[in-house]
DNA sequence: CTGTTAGCGCGTTCAC
DNA sequence: GTGAACGCGCTAACAG
């Protein structure tokens, strides 16, 4: 039953020495007799003492926590992610708490409310693809807690952000497309609302423009989920007339559910269409024709943005900053 | 910067009452008036004041955290479960703390330490494939720290458990390739400690057993890790002659390479050799042929295992107890 | 019904 | 060098 942690009043009790003694011996503070402090450390290490976290986090006002706010767990690129973290966190020394908000921003909200009441140092977030108020941020910034967005940013809100250069990942793809001869190129676009939504788009604007290739809105669809509901918008761009001959998916699983549909359907890919996805998922490498892709250093996104974050508890001054990570073309079989 | 949180004597002073009035109120004991309850709780709401886990955990002795290790966060399985963990601590007001072994022992027994120094109200843990000390668990236990493990358990140690019915699985797995006229299969086993490598070989033994097939020793390969260095192992199964008509593989993903490195070879599956594997991984879906396999609810364990645990920790007397939840046989093209 | 007191485990003065 | 006293934010016991 419940034998107690040991604390450092059974410490010093044991060893016929104050409490403060004890604890400067732990901390190793400047002015403690090195054999004093020797007893104490022996004397800990065979009780296995372990400073209680929640007091010392009461009295210096840092708990040595950091929050993490994804949309979702499961999915490869977070979960990479937050792999990541977790390597750099324990080098640190730091603690990690999870939150999921399931792409929705009220729970994300009741997320990093209970993250603040646990007082974590710093917040690391990736925002819900329909989170658009910054309010929230706000506060948690005015409480003098840092953040870190990665991956998923809010452009209203001025923090640190470690982001991929989707733009120039989108750009690739489909300059890509274009040199293996695509000359009308549709787009599976991602939600309206989030960022890398907007930025694939960009890039595959810009590399269709520097080609000389119109625009055709037509040819622009939308998901509006990153997971699922994209089969309906595949179909419609499989029955525009002409059909186009390439298409560029905001991710990979969206790619290969229309791979799937058009060899139902008995259109060849790569040979009537040529395809490219997002992301580097690994079914992408499994699926045939395998499937040319964008690949994103996601767990480097990980380690790079809690190392931000910690240098921001460390150093409050620190000046706020954005990295942006470049991607790498994976090419496959789908555009060959 | 940082304007401090708002605590309980910010309340009290504004409102000229005292602090244990006001702690009454947030936390609506008893004997209380109405009126003033009321007045806190509209201040409180007003000023956004949240309590402090810290300082309640301190005097509670209850942190309302819950620690969770994992061998690998990334893993369809265990980011599965861990979803299915954070919907039920959300709805009990919980908080999950992850930590990830990376499959070794001694980062396993300091993350549990780091929970342990957090003082997390229970511990959830799927141990590493070489964890054999049970030592470290019964320190955790003798703290009156509840522990759940779930899917990956040690058999030697005694707490609750939600595992999967990994026998039957198996079991059902080697059947369904009997039945499909396979009179030689092999077997590519999991790491040689791992419980799950115990039971699934075990479900492949009986399997054959009960239609009278012989066991042979030499259709028995092991892979000394989860994700890779299968492809050593798979050589050796193919290059045994007579050739083997089925392979039951212990997941996924190292079926799949089996099945591109025989398509490479110009083996046919399901032709020559019919495979079956385990977890029902994304990708199992999408390789052609389609991978038949047996699906493992990791979601539901998640939950259930974060469910008992919560029963334990309110109920510190409720009896251990284990759950086994049943797999489903998927059965797709390679093993047509 | 409400205020006072004490203490959770630890760090931090300030004397000695 | 070391110990005593105080406070972090909160709950719990006891008076009133």
């Amino acid at each position: 039953m419940s034998t107690a942690q040991v604390t450092i009043k059974d410490l010093a009790r044991q060893l016929n020495i104050s409490v403060s003694t004890v604890s400067r011996a732990l901390r190793n503070a400047p002015d403690i007799n090195p054999g004093t402090k020797n007893a104490v450390l022996k004397l800990a290490a065979e009780l296995s003492y372990e400073p209680n976290v929640m007091a010392q986090g009461l009295v210096k006002k840092k708990t040595k926590i950091i929050g993490v706010v994804v949309p979702a767990i499961h999915s490869n690129y977070f979960s990479d992610a937050l792999s990541g973290m977790t390597e750099v966190a324990n080098a640190y020394d730091y603690h990690l708490m999870f939150c999921q908000s399931n792409e929705d921003a009220g729970q994300e909200i009741r997320s990093i409310k209970k993250l603040l009441a646990c007082h974590v140092d710093g917040l690391l977030i990736s925002v819900s693809k329909d989170t658009k108020n910054t309010a929230e941020f706000e506060k948690v910034k005015q409480l003098g807690v840092p953040v870190v967005m990665f991956d998923r940013t809010l452009p209203d809100f001025t923090c640190s952000k470690v982001i991929v250069d989707e733009y120039e990942g989108a750009f690739k793809a489909v300059e890509h497309l274009i040199r293996k001869g695509c000359k009308r190129i549709a787009h599976l676009a991602g939600p309206v609302n989030a960022s890398v939504s907007a930025n694939r788009m960009k890039g595959y604007i810009d590399a269709l423009a520097k080609y000389g290739l119109p625009v055709n809105d037509k040819l622009i669809l939308r998901c509006n989920a990153f997971e699922e509901d994209a089969l309906p918008a595949i179909k419609k761009i499989i029955a525009s007339r002409p059909m186009p001959d390439g298409i560029f998916f905001i991710n990979d699983l969206s790619a290969i559910s229309a791979i799937q549909y058009m060899q139902k359907k008995g259109i060849n890919v790569p040979g009537d269409i040529k395809v490219a996805g997002f992301n580097d998922d690994p079914v992408s490498a499994v699926i045939q024709p395998s499937l040319t892709t964008v690949m994103q250093p996601s767990y480097e996104v990980g380690k790079l943005a809690i190392g931000i974050l910690i240098d921001a508890i460390l150093k409050p001054e620190s000046p706020e900053q954005t990295i942006s990570l470049r991607t790498k073309l994976v090419i496959r079989d789908s555009t060959k």
